[in-house]
DNA sequence: CATGTATATACCTGTAGAAGTATATTAAGG
DNA sequence: CCTTAATATACTTCTACAGGTATATACATG
């Protein structure tokens, strides 16, 4: 977990991240898209396919870089316990929309 | 969002971050649950409070400190266009149980 | 097999930040 | 007021890690 966040940390993973949730990448197409030199690419490419945010396929010389969803899924359910913290917000929302919606029908159902 | 991630990379921070969001807490109560020296829990709530993590209250001597939501909304939206990556992997699942599901009751039915 | 292309790695340097220790600040209570 | 309790800050040291530059590896193609 920990691991996890200090690799979300770096601004140029994140990036390389959004990229990757776009489509698969070359190393070159990330360092064009970036403007980062190749070598600090592969060096966050590493990172990334170390913690299980990348996975690289061969073709030819390139690597086709993607994203594995292990890693993500791992924070959202670190998220969990504080999402009580701003749900209740939505809830109460839902619940307005419920007894909106719920009103709304029997308005039809009286006609 | 560096910033975010940053604080969250230190597990004396998720630790605290934990225990808060079970209940608000003092320094004290902090530095006795997690065994943390006093400086150190005071040096992390720091760090937390300018991130926007926690806010405290004041109470006597004591700082009351708890959960304030805005980071972790910003965590959870930042995950939004990598959840593709693993709500089909459900889909998928529930498909597959839904297809078993049906399976099993077409052969009951044969029966 | 020689050359070029794509990617990875090694090495060095600078810096941010965590731990530890000592000390400052603020309020309470006799 | 003086003392104790609760918390914050200052200062030092150590380490992890990012950037930069040079070089190695691997594959493709003439």
């Amino acid at each position: 977990m920990s691991a996890t966040f200090t690799v979300l940390a770096e601004p140029s993973r994140r990036a390389i991240l959004s990229l990757l949730a776009a489509s698969e990448c070359s190393v070159g197409d990330l360092e064009q898209q970036l403007r980062l030199p190749q070598p600090s690419v592969s060096k966050h490419l590493r990172i990334l396919r170390e913690a299980g945010f990348v996975q690289a396929r061969v073709q030819a010389q390139r690597r086709l870089y993607r994203i594995r969803p292990e890693p993500f899924m791992e924070v959202d359910a670190w998220l969990a316990p504080f999402r009580r913290f701003w749900a209740p917000h939505l809830d109460a929302l839902e619940r307005h929309l419920d007894r909106v919606e719920s009103q709304s029908r029997r308005r039809r159902k009286q006609r």
